[in-house]
DNA sequence: CTTGAAGCTCTAGTCGCTATAGATTGTAGA
DNA sequence: TCTACAATCTATAGCGACTAGAGCTTCAAG
């Protein structure tokens, strides 16, 4: 019926002290304690736990998924927060796989310069990451 | 000939308090100073800077910036480690983008499903972070 | 010589955890 | 019931790579 704060871990995948910190952090209300104070958390902490952890593997800062918290707290009112934050976040992950692109580009060019085989003072590798001027554009 | 610390931030981009801080953390060495204690730079250190700067902007690590620097204080050794370093950093951008990418295809499906017009208690932005059963694969 | 920009040091804060130490509690087997 | 050992507790510090702020001093142009 309800669980120790191992067992949520291990339903969820949230490491143990990082449960406590979204406590500490307000994430999680502090759940009831055992005769011996230690934590005893029912379904309820277990779906928000799930719902924390997913948010996070999608990228969502403490935040944002503080925000969509709350919003879920009121199923009356619209959801164009939530739109909202689900948008910037893709967008925020579209900007970032661009960049990357950009950034693995130059590394190839960088990295296949060099076979490893010669001496530093030579090094195209040093020479590439000492000179911006070889890249395509700007980073 | 000598240029202050924000002559070197303008020249490289590297703002004030980082140039500090890649000094306290020893990326740079402690530059002469003038009467009033303020840091001169030459030629070298710019470079160097400069150097610190491109790599950062690769997406390399302060620690694998500190080998290369290293390697580079050594032009008669074999340059293996700066091939390995390069490749290792491309390796990790790779892994990057195609972790972002997964991630990009499942906000983009949370997004879509609503349009912010309705209410939080049916709104299946909400339900979707909440539930990892309708991603289509591990994340 | 004055004034305002630029520099100095030091400390603390950011984000999202993770690690460690040392003490206490819970639980399963003998 | 006792014992052993796993699990949990609190508190603090560290990670990476900066960034911000306070309160002071120095530099350079007019």
């Amino acid at each position: 019926m309800d669980f120790s704060i191992g067992d949520m871990s291990r339903q969820t995948g949230v490491k143990i002290p990082t449960i406590r910190y979204y406590e500490k952090e307000g994430l999680l209300a502090a759940p009831v304690r055992s005769e011996g104070n230690q934590r005893r958390y029912g379904e309820a902490d277990l779906d928000r736990l799930g719902f924390i952890k997913h948010a996070r593997d999608l990228g969502l800062p403490m935040a944002a998924i503080r925000k969509l918290l709350e919003l879920s707290e009121h199923p009356d009112r619209l959801c164009t927060d939530a739109n909202r934050i689900a948008n910037e976040q893709l967008a925020a992950v579209r900007q970032r796989i661009s960049h990357l692109k950009k950034l693995e580009s130059e590394l190839a060019r960088i990295a296949t310069s060099c076979d490893g085989s010669h001496q530093v003072a030579d090094c195209s590798i040093l020479k590439a990451f000492g000179d911006h001027g070889q890249c395509a554009g700007e980073h």
